[in-house]
DNA sequence: TTGAAAGCGCTACCAC
DNA sequence: GTGGTAGCGCTTTCAA
């Protein structure tokens, strides 16, 4: 149906070998280059990429493993990783591992199947799957990157951003303005969300002051949970938390019970989102580059796939974005 | 390097066709199952799926052509379409085309190439591909469905939400509770926006009221433009808006000029997404059914993947979700 | 139920 | 510079 190699080399009457060479910008006579090229604009054909995948043992295909991709920040990580790579003709698979374990696993073998040319890991959640020898093995021949992760095998590049350290500095930063009832919520209990919890741990206790932290699951913060937390806050001047949208959310909490945010109490969040527009006062969020570091991940991935480059391991410092809110 | 069937066939003293037969389900005596299914699983076996695909024609894998996926309706609709279709051991490919209709062709000739099973198309925004012939001859062999779109090729399914309809429904809410000075805030000027500001403009004739609208094109709505707005609004008591972000903007701008919204004006937003939860008050919306009109897609994409079933057209009607701004 | 062999549409090697 | 040809790892006849 579809026209294949065979057709165009028989209609401009040449060789398969010598079609292929000139898909692949290899040394072609110039006249037998434009028979060629006329006759592949005369069917528009395009070479199928299963059947070259088939001999080169690539699909030009990378799959991204995020939790899931409604959340700003990994919305956000996709959109820049495809922006990166997709110009250079790699296309790209996402998997919403849904941050349960045995489903990445099983988008993992989906993958494989695939021949995808590498992986990128979003999240320090996929630290998880060292624990899976079996896991490992499947990938150990494939390069992958992950961000805020490494994992145990040949090939693995790491994009490291400094959460705790970002943590760390807003609280810092609050303390230097003279605030000194500053509490924490924390979404979650994996290592990411405990780790950005030490940053504003470390910096209470170099202060003298006691750190307090309130859990949460909820990332839109319910009612009921904002002002549960208001109602243990009202000794508060100000509250740091790991997301950005649940500072919107007590924000909003602190906006209705009367509170004059950033004046009698501040608030900062996490990950710098657009969303921090959305509230008022808008918000001061700590900016872990998510643009920067996704960008880094592609470029790192690109390389390692198309120049065999060694594995790297970056680092990236936050920023605080300073807004109305702290 | 990596064991094939061949490798599985020897190990377990049968044919590759025996094995293949496996594989695909097909009769097998249960003592060559046996001994093949051990041989697997000895050493993990995955089938190459680009072999596979090459014979086949099919490589299980789908493309979603979205305008932004950082834009939660399309990262909405990208994640319910995974959800959907991953357990089906369908591959989702996610492309960014920024609306911009040369980047969308280029997406889909790279996809193509791969020889997807299918693609979905979120948005109206795609109808313009009807312009272009050369495209549709591209795809007139496989499987297409479109959100609120139709193309012209042989098997084109299509999911219609009624958005006219639901923006209609929610001025005509605002009539009914006495308001008579609605504003409308246009975000773009495709022919979704357009079909949604029409719903708008047909209740306020209907009433003998006379409409207004805003353009904007920005969806966060930076202060500038909703101080604009509201700078003419100052005789409104209704805004409605084709996009949540816009209106939770629009709260956040009245609440700061200290319109009491919900009392003194109601404002009223389309996709009832959760950021809506957000502001304070929480913003009543039209709820466009994100989450069934993808899983139709998703569905009605994977029946005419199967079997080769018909292309139907679906009709789908909002909701108005109401909670406390209107 | 099973095995042999052709073929899917390419790339890459070899000889010319 | 070019053409012939052997695979890549599967599925799918066709015979047995």
């Amino acid at each position: 149906m579809a026209v294949n190699i065979y057709d165009i080399a028989r209609e401009a009457g040449t060789s398969i070998s010598t079609v292929s060479r000139f898909l692949n910008n290899k040394n072609v006579r110039p006249d037998t280059k434009k028979r060629i090229e006329e006759v592949i604009a005369k069917y528009g054909f395009k070479p199928n990429a299963i059947a070259k995948g088939l001999v080169t043992k690539s699909m030009k295909t990378i799959a991204v493993m995020i939790v899931d991709i409604r959340l700003p920040h990994y919305s956000d990580a996709a959109f820049f990783i495809d922006k990166e790579l997709s110009p250079l003709g790699y296309r790209v698979i996402v998997c919403n591992t849904s941050g349960d374990i045995s489903a990445s696993i099983k988008y993992i073998d989906s993958v494989l199947e695939l021949n995808v040319d590498g992986i990128i890991f979003i999240g320090s959640i996929f630290n998880e799957l060292n624990r899976y020898p079996d896991v490992l093995a499947k990938i150990k021949n494939i390069p992958v990157v992950l961000t805020n992760g490494r994992l145990a095998v040949n090939r693995c590049g790491a994009v490291y951003v400094d959460d705790q350290n970002g943590i760390y500095e807003a609280t810092k930063y609050l303390i230097n303005k003279g605030r000194t009832r500053i509490k924490y919520i924390q979404y979650n209990s994996n290592s990411s969300a405990s780790n950005k919890a030490t940053g504003y741990v470390r910096a209470m206790k170099e202060r003298g002051l006691s750190p307090q932290i309130y859990f949460t699951n909820d990332i839109f913060g319910g009612y009921e949970q904002t002002e549960r937390i208001l109602f243990d806050c009202r000794d508060v001047d100000g509250i740091i938390s790991g997301e950005d949208l649940i500072s919107i959310g007590v924000i909003r909490a602190l906006n209705k019970e009367g509170f004059k945010v950033g004046t009698d109490v501040d608030v900062v969040g996490f990950n710098a989102s657009e969303y921090g527009e959305l509230c008022s006062p808008s918000l001061t969020s700590v900016d872990n580059k998510i643009e920067l570091s996704s960008k880094m991940a592609a470029q790192m991935l690109k390389e390692m796939i198309e120049s065999n480059k060694d594995a790297r391991v970056e680092e990236i410092k936050t920023d605080l974005s300073i807004k109305e809110s702290a």
